[in-house]
DNA sequence: CACCATATGCTCAAACTGAGTATAGACGAT
DNA sequence: ATCGTCTATACTCAGTTTGAGCATATGGTG
């Protein structure tokens, strides 16, 4: 593998930017929902993460809490017939406040628009069992051989929490894969110039859709092993609004209890003093994040059963 | 953010290929063990992922199991002063069989060659209190301000696990970072043209060695969540030789007991038949890996407290 | 002032984890 | 032949964590 340079490569930045606002998660979209926001690669900032994080900024006039890379998306077809020239793009995981989604022109769309079988908040929701179901089954039998039958009817079930199997949050990725392989996503369907289905959620260009179930399931993963909640909560909260931005982002509830002592037994959080007086009921305590437990300690992943040293 | 070409980028492929043999991690090496392989984006490939494959299969004449994305560096000034050009490295994970690392003229390294700090299998390693803490412990006193000094004393004490603090071995690239920063390694004296220092391990040319550190950091975390231990692994195994697998990897010991009982809960593993003679004392059964369970189970993540549907 | 809605606290059993002790099987030395 | 050593495998147990229920506090509303 000699080292020569290869040029006519276009490289360019894409953001997923997420915000959590009224129960619902966001992202920042443009072309009227149709595209996440990307530009070309600056070559005149320091670092990647510094110049889209400017950009961010400058666009959504606040600061940009937490920012990470998210994949570096290379394959020849993706941008479909539209480009001859070879893109490859980078992408990124931005969390925005509530405050900084509500304001500025930048339109931001829930992503359940775009991915509506992923909110499992009021239980499985119905595209599955109606639409997706029954188009999995389809695309399941018109396999050519039996083993290839049953291998798909398995992907199908695991994925997507059918026959008995329990529905698994972080396999965002691996569902919408799932539904562009069997031909149910509009994405595919137009590539091959064909009608594009109903009832699959909200397409994008090119291959952002793909891209935001990437974060998506980047987030879901994250959410639990690393305090990055509160990258998207106001300065104080209540609890319940926390756990509400939890499962909002999660696509399922939450045991109320069970979350609280989490979070009490963790010590992430604090009393800022005062309590909600918005809501109905017992105002609920205001709390705030213990920013020095981040540094305090190294979050650590799961567990191995460790000997004593 | 006007969309507009930036020509004038060479990108460019990493491979971190990682192998346990002898219950030593190893890294496959050029150029004598100072650099990781690497080659230009080839424009011929339908995907990255394959053009790797590809190669890395050409070279190690034997088929590679597992490949993920690592990271993808763009920062302006990583490649020192000896490139003018900007390039981006996309660089990837991935994993060999012990008979694939032996096989072949490729260089393979233990990767506590690069990181002796890394490796605490027999309790801490001399070198962190012998050399890394004093340096650590003056760059911290040579700060400016008094709260400065404390954060660095901190930031030391819970990356290296000193003063008390527990050794996290998933921080394996802010060690690194923190090692850069304080100006202990050698990558970054050579960058300010000064003497190289003794004992901080061996050092890489460009950033190769903060890329493998990220490789490291990322499959100390994976080991715990996703069973891709099995992919360093010939066919049928004994128990401990896979615990001694795990262990190289995370660099420290497991309580023996406790780690059969997972893997024998967890359904990874099933009897091959036949025991190991090579070993003194009484012969160990052989396992292999259970395929099946990764198509049949959907390995979750972590878990947050969910409530029944 | 009863009632409603939400917040917060307490309890308990099942599951999991860390870690110890005991037995089994092969080999070599006495 | 037997004993000791070494490793593998099995059993046990207490402390902790998790899932999930019930109970009580505290505000507003009719």
């Amino acid at each position: 593998m000699p080292r020569s340079a290869s040029r006519s490569v276009v490289v360019d930045l894409i953001a997923v930017l997420a915000a959590v606002t009224g129960g619902e998660p966001r992202v920042m979209t443009v072309e009227h929902g149709s595209a996440l926001p990307s530009g070309p690669f600056e070559l005149a900032h320091r670092s990647l993460q510094h110049g889209l994080r400017d950009w961010v900024e400058q666009r959504t006039h606040h600061p940009l809490g937490y920012l990470e890379q998210l994949y570096t998306f290379a394959d020849k077809d993706r941008a479909g017939a539209e480009s001859a020239a070879r893109t490859i793009s980078i992408s990124y995981l931005g969390l925005a406040r509530e405050q900084a989604a509500a304001a500025g022109a930048a339109e931001w769309h829930g992503w359940y628009e775009y991915f509506p079988w992923e909110d499992h908040r009021d239980g499985p929701p119905p595209v599955i069992a109606g639409t997706l179901a029954p188009a999995l089954a389809a695309w399941a039998e018109s396999a050519p051989s039996a083993a290839e039958r049953s291998h798909r009817r398995q992907r199908a079930a695991i994925s997507f929490g059918l026959d008995g199997a329990t529905w698994n949050e972080e396999l965002t990725l691996q569902r919408y894969e799932l539904l562009y392989e069997a031909g149910i996503v509009a994405e595919r369907l137009r590539r091959e110039g064909r009608e594009e289905a109903a009832g699959a959620g909200r397409a994008m260009i090119a291959d952002h859709r793909r891209i935001l179930a990437t974060a998506i399931a980047r987030l879901r993963a994250k959410i639990k092993y690393r305090p990055v909640v509160f990258e998207l909560m106001p300065p104080t909260f209540t609890l319940l609004q926390l756990q509400r931005c939890v499962e909002a982002i999660a696509g399922r509830t939450l045991h109320k209890q069970n979350f609280r002592r989490l979070m009490e037994q963790q010590e992430l959080v604090e009393e800022a003093g005062g309590a909600t007086t918005e809501t109905l009921g017992r105002p609920a305590k205001l709390f705030r994040f213990r920013h020095a437990v981040v540094e305090e300690r190294a979050f650590a992943g799961t567990k191995l059963p460790l000997a004593r040293s």
